[in-house]
DNA sequence: CACACGATTTGATATAGATCAAATGATTTG
DNA sequence: CAAATCATTTGATCTATATCAAATCGTGTG
């Protein structure tokens, strides 16, 4: 798969672009490759730098207490970033961390507030990728708040059915907000 | 406070505007006026209209087994809206009240829209409060997760110190994700 | 101004999930 | 390929908060 078709694909789902636009995009974006484990934003870090996962998965951590608490997944088709830092002006509190081989598409915010001056779609772009996100803390804030942990459980594997074959429990567990011994035994009734 | 300061406020805050989109801007809003407890928006209703407060609060919740539960407040130059059906075409999971006799200004997605296709610094400001959104539900959630019963009292109160005084204790324990008993106990301790 | 009803507090008990500890299972590496 | 290390499970106990029930406090209305 070629820069050209992923941003066509995202192009599709979230906004349509000119060609123009496409095409000045498509100059600004870096392939990256990243080892399973390999950590490529550091907390503290100013990072303005989004990722697009191509093959493999991420994702974004931080510590709690000393405790490594996971915040957000990614796989192949999804964005990751450190989200307060590139949103804000705050260094990040998130590592990010690829969790598989992984080959990601990496572009600049500034690339992309540059191109949005002369490209209005670009912005409108942005704005439904950001809308997308908060829509789905929107359903996280309630899913943390009311159901169970084994409600949380199945519904993460609804929403990602091969997560456990690519994904430690652990991760897993502190994504859901719960101890990964609460994770196993959730598990086993499950089946 | 007319119409013209209003929108010039919210420009500073998020995202330029010129005067020509301020102006057709202004002719797209509508004041409204709500009295306490007054329900403006329905469960199951399309609605893709915003709200400005002016003066007054008002609170979106929704009700989970039976239960009425808070899900966001707004007070004076805060926006609240149904959030679920303004940004995606599904009918809304919430209420929207009036908590005090109320102010507001109306606007709807659709006349945004329509302006941001000649405007698009208007586009970028849409984008800067869904960001500014996104980013708050981000820290609630780490607050939900975190935090005990008695901080996430103390947070709140930080945020909204006139809070107490103009909102039942009902609203704010099952915004904190709390019954009223805990929040009760809690606050026995803290003074 | 008193009654009534809603808001808040207080008390007793129950429970989901955390914590601490250890055993077992799986996978990487020298 | 075996030791070492990491991942997962299992068990026993603890705790914050929920739940259920009832008492008190406050205030809007007739």
């Amino acid at each position: 798969m070629g820069l050209t078709e992923i941003v066509e694909s995202i192009q599709i789902k979230y906004a349509s672009l000119s060609t123009d636009c496409i095409n000045e995009l498509i100059g600004q974006l870096q392939i990256r490759s990243f080892a399973k484990n390999e950590i490529f934003v550091k907390e503290g870090q100013f990072s303005k730098k989004a990722y697009f996962i191509i093959t493999g998965s991420a994702r974004a951590y931080y510590y709690k207490n000393d405790k490594d608490v996971t915040d957000w997944f990614a796989f192949e088709s999804e964005f990751i970033c450190p989200i307060v830092s590139f949103f804000s002006d705050k260094p990040s509190p998130h590592y990010i961390q690829a969790l598989e081989d992984s080959t990601l598409v990496e572009i600049s915010k500034e690339a992309i507030d540059k191109l949005a001056k002369t490209h209005c779609e670009l912005e409108s772009l942005m704005k439904a990728i950001v809308t997308e996100t908060m829509l789905k803390q929107q359903k996280r804030i309630s899913s943390i708040l009311f159901y169970s942990a084994e409600d949380k459980y199945k519904q993460l594997l609804e929403e990602y059915p091969t997560i456990l074959s690519r994904i430690p429990l652990t991760h897993i567990a502190s994504h859901l907000g719960m101890t990964l011994e609460t994770l196993s035994r959730v598990r086993k009734v499950q089946n």
